[in-house]
DNA sequence: TTTCTCCGGTGAAACGATACAATACAGGCA
DNA sequence: TGCCTGTATTGTATCGTTTCACCGGAGAAA
């Protein structure tokens, strides 16, 4: 491998120099124009490319951002992964990614990798079942800024992105309200995630301002500790049977969205002809 | 950050000692059994991480293998991601991806990153048009193994790991031949794929084995550059418009077959009930 | 002439680990 | 006592960079 002092020999000029030319930082000015083309040239004919690690080592920064992610395979966090980095290449940072694999247990290994890795900073994207804060800030004791996308952590200073779900199902019920509808039935999500609460909250709230009655017989909840698409089936079936007058529905998300209107086509019913629906997370 | 010094100064022992304990390889052996624990628990104590930047500057060993994706938001990817994640684990290696974005110029861009980061080895994924034979050689010329997945570069001496088209293809026509299926039709691949022509030279092959005549009128090929769900429906109605009385089709890959079914449910015909439909992928 | 100030560039000390040769020491043996 | 051997441990060079203080010389100002 070709090193900078082998740049330095070939052209005549001082390491020091070379690094500084190479860098093209501010500190490169102070060298003038022939040198610096020289150099390149140099460092361009006999192949050489930087060394990260020495860099990192003697520098202290790694350049890069760890981002933990509960599932590789799972759209959702591919999408973000490619925004992620998208953001960071101007900068010259790189994302360094790991794995949950949807086990939380795993969660210590992936931190510990980054931590090794001198990461200048954690993007974490996971729902709280996956989430340590607890080891999260093991980062912030080390000055290394921590984020988690996706929900926030009780009990804990990390900031974090997430959804404006009150709003989202707030929008949702308004525009249907606005269509004319009156019986609308719902989907609830699982009572186990946060998300499902604040998405009632929004449609509730909607409701009670406009004065609009919603009727509890209209009114399922998902029972699993996640939406399926059996489960959304399922629901719509339920609901077809109790009150079949319905004419909007609004799912908890989108999974269960689709899962609605294969039943309600099933059924004879057509979409949106027959019955609106409604959905949540934009897959 | 705490440093192998400090675990040093603190037990009171040597860097050396510390180092070989923490390493915990043969090396380790020659420490003494009180030594080993003791150093353990200091650095435990400390909160000591390993700088795997100054380990892999000094070493000369990254503990890493790059990954070159086309498309990190393709499940397709992210998939074989997860089995080299696994693979690599027990031999404590990590992954770096870089991701071309579906973009071909990225790919030299991809390859520094990798090259700078001093990865002991490379597996690019990505078909032709993606990759470039030459960019690749850059890691043979210094010694960093180089794999490709997906399909074989032509005028490289790169080793690859690719699907055995004409073997799937005689699977698939061989399956419906033996179900007694005489009238079968064809969806063949785009020109410009070398998998399109392998994948039709092993349907050809078995029809000739068994004496299976192809009608022509019952093979059509796509025209774009890849294959898509809307050019998959437009086929099948080209097929079923052309010659209606076959009761088999092939596709060349899954989108295609995809596409075809819901093509013959549309025009009124039961899959597999009234027609078979065979894809290619394993989506 | 002397002193200052830039300009363009240099030398050597880190950074935090590993590798390698070297050493201290206890015990065995003559 | 002196020598040898093997075990447990250590000192120091080194990996390839960046950083920081410094330096020679040319021109300007005193």
């Amino acid at each position: 491998m070709v090193t900078i002092r082998d740049v330095a020999g070939e052209s005549g000029f001082s390491v020091t120099t070379v690094s500084m030319v190479l860098n093209d930082g501010p500190a490169a000015q102070r060298i003038s124009a022939r040198t610096r083309t020289h150099v390149w040239k140099v460092a361009r004919k006999l192949g050489y490319r930087p060394n990260l690690f020495a860099r990192s080592l003697r520098s202290r920064r790694s350049q890069t951002v760890g981002v933990v992610v509960f599932d590789i395979t799972d759209p959702y966090c591919t999408q973000i992964l490619r925004g992620i980095e998208n953001h960071l290449r101007p900068s010259g940072y790189f994302p360094i990614v790991t794995d949950l694999q949807d086990d939380r247990s795993q969660f210590h290994r992936c931190l510990d990798m980054l931590l090794g890795r001198r990461v200048e900073g954690v993007i974490a994207m996971a729902n709280p079942i996956y989430l340590d804060a607890q080891l999260l800030s093991e980062f912030a004791d080390r000055n290394v800024p921590a984020v988690v996308i996706g929900s926030a952590l009780e009990d804990s200073p990390l900031s974090s992105v997430v959804v404006d779900n009150e709003a989202g199902t707030r929008l949702a019920i308004q525009h249907l309200y606005e269509l004319g509808h009156s019986r609308i039935a719902f989907i609830k999500g699982p009572k186990i995630l946060v998300d499902s609460m604040q998405r009632w909250r929004g449609l509730e709230t909607f409701a009670q301002d406009v004065g609009l009655r919603l009727d509890p017989k209209l009114v399922l909840e998902i029972k699993g500790r996640n939406s399926t698409y059996a489960e959304g089936c399922q629901l719509t079936q339920e609901l077809l049977k109790r009150s079949p007058d319905f004419t909007a529905l609004v799912a908890f998300d989108d999974v269960t969205a689709c899962a609605a209107i294969r039943a309600l086509t099933q059924a004879g019913r057509q979409v949106p002809k027959d019955c609106s629906v409604v959905g949540f997370d934009d897959v």
